[in-house]
RNA sequence: CGGGACGUAGCUCAGCCUGGUAGAGCGCUGCCUUUGGGAGGCAGAAGCCGCGAGUUCGAAUCUCGCCGUCCCGACCA
């Protein structure tokens, strides 16, 4: 089709929204594709809508090509449904304020309801999806598509007999999601995911590397090894030990609370020391998590490590289980648990005495103290590849897709049992599938774009076409619009009265794959002007020739 | 939720310190000129200065409260 831009609302700006940070923030609501309508919430415009929808039909292909079947479930939600899965009290959740109803943040939920109605191993396995609005009242929402309080998700959900059903529908999907984002030009990496406190299931990541993001996505150069940066483990550079010391021996501190002071004090590597950090359980016992100086510990990872949630534990509760002041604590003498992390299995740190004003050199793991061992550091830059030695690379990354496995979390906690050819009943086995639609559009332009604009992978683009008719060329511009749509190709037909160079920026703004230029120039041979927006190559040629180009 | 910043025309901002009743650039409307990379001229339209109190003869400007938005952190099913 053709598509008149003098007819159509294209506002486009020259300036970007003071507010913006996130470059696809700033492209595309300067391209016109978005406008912010409060905090984390945005409308698409008529341009934004047809990239999202281009993007939508991708996911829905390829839904389609693994057999799972497309529904529409609302977005309000009985809150009664969440009680019964112990969600009711997600902070993130939008209350209705009058009704004992909320917005579903995602539909595990709903689903689980809906399978319900399955009640044989004949039925099974099915596979659910729907593509709808959910509600996350996100402490702060950024950086434009990014990190929203509303947005269209694919969510889908596969119901099995077993574990290795699940495992099936699981593969089934990473590899659906490997072809989503392959057909949408967006790079993406698939991780190990955090699995959290819930622990045991298996989680996989797709984290498309841009400028902006909430992850960080860990690569090794040669390619063997990727990782969000939460559950990454890397290899750190060996520290220069002091001499070693036959038994730990006392060393005052005095006002040395940080590693920086206490290395520079001692005149010795950062990386030789070892700093520690108590965390009280629920259960009030306070454990000690030790890591090397020169590292930051990851909660997260401590967390798993524990099986257990955990708090920082305060100043109050770390004198009563050290006798000493933060600064000076160590694991020398703590009648506590210590988990240390793999980095100080060898060698002589100094540690924390316990007595505040007061460190211990020569302190060695398993002679001077015990400890479980486990990787609880944050990988950082110039650590090596636990794989292969190679360099890593930590890049900031979008996360467009997360896939689950929920085991039968969901249908126990609803009742969505089947009948087995055994003649029990069982919980159906569980899987969830997310996608954000309108993160693919955001890491699409993150990934693809240039200091003029936006350069649309192909099958995001609004359009296929952006003819640009110059004054004393309409008729012909006209004629060439006409021609390109009957080849198929759907064109914004730039008709407006506007000077060249405006619709020139318009058009690497908006940045469709190809520029098609009908003016005085191309009057005499009735060719046109084509310029490829990604690789910025010109040509003239026949209009017939224009979709061989780029 | 903690820390910080900012709310003035459609957009980007100045004015606020030192109170006297509102400005610029871009955009928009009309006319002229121009016409292959955001050109120029003339004439215009456009603002509850976020909201509410207070101080004052007088508040965009000072004070207090609230709301909104952004950034850092916490959080992230």
């Amino acid at each position: 089709m053709v598509f008149r831009a003098s007819q159509r609302f294209l506002p486009t700006l020259r300036d970007a929204p003071a507010d913006a940070d996130a470059v696809s923030h700033k492209l595309l609501v300067r391209a016109g594709f978005i406008r912010q309508v409060g905090a984390g919430l945005w409308t698409f415009t008529p341009l934004g809508w047809r990239s999202h929808r281009k993007a939508e039909q991708i996911v829905r292909e390829e839904m389609d090509a693994i057999g799972a079947q497309e529904w529409l479930a609302p977005v309000i939600t009985p809150a009664e449904l969440w009680r019964e899965t112990g969600r009711a009290g997600i902070a993130a959740l939008f209350h209705v304020r009058d009704r004992d109803l909320l917005l579903a943040l995602t539909h595990e939920e709903t689903f689980t309801f809906h399978a319900r109605e399955l009640q044989s191993y004949r039925q099974l396995p099915q596979c659910w999806y729907h593509f709808q609005t959910k509600g996350r009242d996100e402490p702060r929402p950024s950086g434009g598509l990014i990190r929203v309080r509303e947005f269209i998700m694919k969510d889908s959900y596969s119901f099995d007999r077993d574990e290795e059903g699940l495992d099936a529908s699981f593969r089934a999907h990473e590899q659906a999601y490997h072809r989503i984002f392959e057909r949408c030009g967006i790079e993406t990496y698939a991780v190990q995911a955090e699995s959290g406190v819930m622990g045991g299931s298996e989680s996989v990541d797709f984290l498309a590397p841009s400028g902006a993001g909430q992850n960080v996505l860990v690569t090794c150069e040669n390619g063997d090894f990727a990782a969000d940066l939460e559950v990454a483990r890397a290899l750190p550079r060996a520290p220069e030990f002091p001499e070693r010391l036959d038994q730990p021996t006392e060393i005052a501190t005095p006002g040395t609370t940080t590693i920086e002071a206490l290395a520079e004090l001692l005149a010795i590597d950062p990386a030789a020391t070892s700093k520690a950090m108590p965390y009280t359980k629920e259960d009030g016992t306070v454990v000690l998590a030790l890591v090397r100086g020169d590292d930051r510990l990851e909660e997260a990872k401590l967390l798993a490590a524990l099986g257990a949630s955990a708090r920082p534990a305060t100043e109050d509760e770390i004198r009563t289980a050290f006798g000493a002041d933060p600064g000076s604590l160590g694991p020398v003498g703590f009648g506590g648990e210590v988990i240390a992390d793999d980095t100080l299995r060898e060698g002589q740190f100094v540690a924390g005495a316990n007595r505040t004003g007061w460190h211990l050199r020569g302190v060695e793991a398993g002679r001077d103290f015990e400890a479980r061992f486990a990787d609880i550091r944050v990988p950082r830059e110039g650590d090596r590849c636990v794989k292969c030695g190679g360099a890593l690379t930590f890049r900031t990354a979008i996360e467009v897709g997360h896939i689950f496995k929920l085991g039968t979390r969901y249908s126990d906690a609803l009742g969505a049992m089947f009948l087995d050819e055994d003649g029990r009943e069982k919980p159906i086995v569980m899987g969830s599938y997310g996608i954000g639609v309108a993160r693919i559009i955001a890491a699409a332009v993150e990934q693809n774009h240039d200091e003029l604009g936006i350069r649309w992978p192909r099958a995001l683009a609004p359009y296929d076409v952006h003819l640009v008719a110059l004054a004393g060329a309409e008729t012909q511009a006209e004629e060439a619009a006409d021609e390109l749509s009957r080849a198929g190709f759907d064109v914004l037909l730039d008709d407006r009265d506007l000077r060249a160079g405006e619709k020139f920026a318009d058009a690497d703004l908006i940045g469709l794959p190809l520029r098609v230029t009908v003016g005085k120039k191309t009057l005499e041979d009735g060719m046109v002007d084509v310029r490829n927006r990604t690789t910025g190559e010109d040509r003239r040629v026949n209009v017939a020739e224009v979709g061989t180009q780029g």
